[in-house]
DNA sequence: GCAATATTTAACAAATATGTTAAATACAAG
DNA sequence: CTTGTATTTAACATATTTGTTAAATATTGC
């Protein structure tokens, strides 16, 4: 529960939000190159990349002297578990509102 | 993209995510009543609410002196849709460490 | 060991978020 | 129209977040 509010604070500042999603497309790759991509230094990328370890969501593997790091993907999964938990309560709900949309054309 | 950074960030807070989760479980709710299930303030629960409206995740509407609010189903689909987006990436790699783990008992 | 490379930690400034109490607003009821 | 109830806005203090630059740390290759 609180670790999905931990989950959910990582993932909500565009730039881990960006590179997670790179991390994801590209599969694992060092903090260099993650720091390439974006407009800022290279420490904030590192300060960013330890919000996003120590949620959870990315793991780090030693290289030398390189940093690799993937998603985890046990965190995607925690998100998708909670919408699939409360999928009852907006499934129904969307089902409602087409229903609504339905009725106005034939009006 | 940039809708669901701040999606994550109204959820991001332990007040928003559990106001979410009475409103989904309760169902529409009196803004007072959301304010006596928590340990704050009124209006710093009133603020939390506006948070919430203006990243689209609930919706007021006004019955005399009182202010209803509900969760807007969308926003919690647009989680869901990113989620099942970005399946292939974490599925595949949660078969991946299933893999490992029982390759692992069979030592 | 020494220099070069990759990355993180430290120290600090600026912006943002969150809680509080007091005041404002809006409607309802007598 | 005055009082009471529900809720939001204002003003303010404090804590947290985020970015920067400088320094520290660790590893590789001569």
């Amino acid at each position: 529960m609180t670790n999905l509010i931990t989950t959910f604070s990582a993932l909500a500042d565009e730039t881990r939000f960006y590179l997670v999603e790179q991390l994801m497309t590209q599969g694992e790759l060092p903090a260099g190159d993650l720091v390439a991509q974006r407009p800022i230094s290279g420490p904030a990328v590192s300060r960013h990349l330890k919000i996003l370890r120590q949620a959870g969501v990315v793991q780090q593997r030693i290289d030398g002297t390189r940093r690799l790091y993937s998603v985890r993907p046990e965190s995607l999964k925690a998100i998708s578990d909670w919408t699939i938990e409360k999928r009852a309560f907006w499934q129904a709900g969307l089902d409602r509102l087409e229903t609504l949309l339905d009725e106005e054309q034939n009006t």
